[in-house]
DNA sequence: TTTATATTGACATATATTAGACAATAATTT
DNA sequence: AAATTATTGTCTAATATATGTCAATATAAA
């Protein structure tokens, strides 16, 4: 990809702040990227890349002034090096380049491969080299999602055993957990509430918004499954959210929703948005329309509803 | 390998404070680093290695002056091939932060006051920094395990509301699944299986205690809450465990568990372990002692048994 | 206009530095 | 045994450095 990029972009894709990207610039000549006829920087994916590494080489403790210097390759030796020494669990940096996965599908595959082989120690390599060499929406659309749906299915047909399906959902809920709290949000950053409501146990689907709205730059508070609307209601109300996202997935169709659906749009008034999607979603249709929710059938559509409400609303 | 290391960085590596490291280079110059124009020391992989041999020899008794002195080659003697780390004790030194917390009971507090604020961003640095500050079994003890114990116990009472608790959970459920992958097991690590099993769904017990395993030199395969026990033997037997624990906390009592624990038993036959913890654990007893499981009521007693087990099989 | 970016200088805080002190053991001498 | 000395891990205090953040100002882009 020959595009380049202003330092905006740069800053959202790494979590750096553009006053630290230029920061490092100015003192060790961390990433010196291109620059626009009149003096903007331009930042090719390489630099992004090398940001990346270097970020996660300073949250293993190395310091910044020192790996500056450095070559990509021994960047990728000593963030690979120091993975399991990541006690907050930043983005841990997996195999040293050696790997050779490069397209989503790759990562896939090797995913996949070691679910069945219940390898948890390679899962998590695999995914999390992903998460270094993948942009947040392909790693969400073309990784996590497909992952966790081959496993769903397996799990039904009898390809894939209970056991093989719990352990490499323990290894994503982590590496998820991960993602969510990989962006640290600006201070005056709009607040929404991620949850599934009560008796909606699968959480991933959450997750994977969470992950959304955090790198979108959003403050997100995460619930998890099984929580109440009321409860989310209150936590909406507490941390003066601007947008509540429900995941509904499983069961298909419970009665009492509708009415505590209208209870939570109550609660929550007029100025706070409220998002619904997951596969049961559809199900809740007309409730949806009569709360003024809006139904997402995809991250990739959670993502457009995010980029509306910042333009619409700041 | 060109990168050179500031002195937090060897800390951890090595489980040295920075003030030891500090005091031998002072006292016998065991390790002479480079150091920066500043004057900050400047460790090379061949420095931490050396510091890595030092602390080995000192810990199968050998002293620190003597042993200074003595050239890599000789150091490799004496140490023997074992140059693995001690996984138990004070690992994962970092120097307590100057300002704010120090005490496991400072941190407990610090994360209470941001489960009842709701500010998952607060509570994640807080417990971040206690799992640097703290060893391991501190920062079980005294940290995670109060904090859930107390979120229960203020949800029970109304204290607390449900998002409260949610919020934590998720976050706790985060860092816990990042303590469990802190160390990578040696290829011959013996294997254990953590769950709890179909019924049960409070995995808190059970990733307390894959961390312990973890942090005990283990290889575990944590497959998470409300598995089968059918799953749990057959990922057993796949990967060769040496051992299967198992987290009960609620319900109390089951009656189809006394079959399931049964049939478990067969299913993995003498040499595998069985481990049973948690508050319902003492409902099953009479099972327990029929199918010959060890009943742990704690954590301590789960280190303990650990410890046992290296002893008497290796 | 309004917003985003660039540059410079400054600031605050976490961390590192040295020197020295202290307490608990271990080793030695009395 | 008791007293003395040496060893060694830990801690404090004062100082210095490293590094993330910010404010002020200017320019460019939308």
């Amino acid at each position: 990809m020959l595009a380049k990029h202003p330092i905006r972009v740069v800053a959202r894709q790494t979590g750096l702040s553009p006053h630290l990207i230029r920061a490092w610039e100015r003192r060790y000549k961390a990433v010196v990227p291109q620059r626009t006829e009149s003096g903007q920087r331009l930042y090719s994916d390489a630099d992004i890349e090398r940001l990346k590494l270097l970020k996660t080489a300073c949250r293993n403790g190395e310091s910044i002034s020192q790996v500056s210097g450095l070559a990509e390759k021994e960047l990728r030796e000593i963030v690979g090096s120091e993975v399991r020494l990541e006690a907050d669990g930043g983005l841990a940096y997996s195999e040293p380049a050696s790997s050779g996965l490069k397209s989503p599908d790759d990562f896939l595959a090797a995913g996949l491969e070691a679910v069945v082989a219940m390898d948890s120690e390679r899962l998590e390599q695999t995914l999390s080299r992903a998460a270094i060499d993948l942009s947040r929406p392909v790693l969400l659309d073309e990784v996590y999602e497909p992952l966790l749906y081959k496993m769903g299915e397996s799990w039904k047909n009898g390809t894939l055993s209970v056991a093989n399906e719990h352990m490499a959902s323990a290894v994503a809920r982590t590496l998820l957990g991960n993602l969510a709290r990989y962006y640290k949000p600006a201070d005056e950053a709009p607040v929404i509430i991620v949850a599934t409501p009560e008796g909606f146990l699968h959480e991933f689907g959450a997750l994977m918004v969470a992950v959304t709205a955090s790198a979108d730059g959003w403050n997100v508070i995460y619930l998890g499954p099984n929580s109440p609307l009321k409860e989310i209601a209150l936590a909406a109300r507490q941390k003066k959210a601007r947008a509540v996202a429900l995941s509904l997935v499983y069961p298909a169709y419970d009665k009492r929703m509708e009415a505590e659906l209208r209870q939570l749009k109550e609660n929550l008034g007029q100025n706070i948005e409220v998002v619904i999607g997951g596969q049961a979603a559809e199900s809740y249709r007309d409730i949806n329309k009569e709360i003024g929710a809006t139904r997402l059938n995809s991250l990739a559509e959670f993502r457009g509803f995010l980029k509306g409400f910042r333009n619409g609303r700041s």
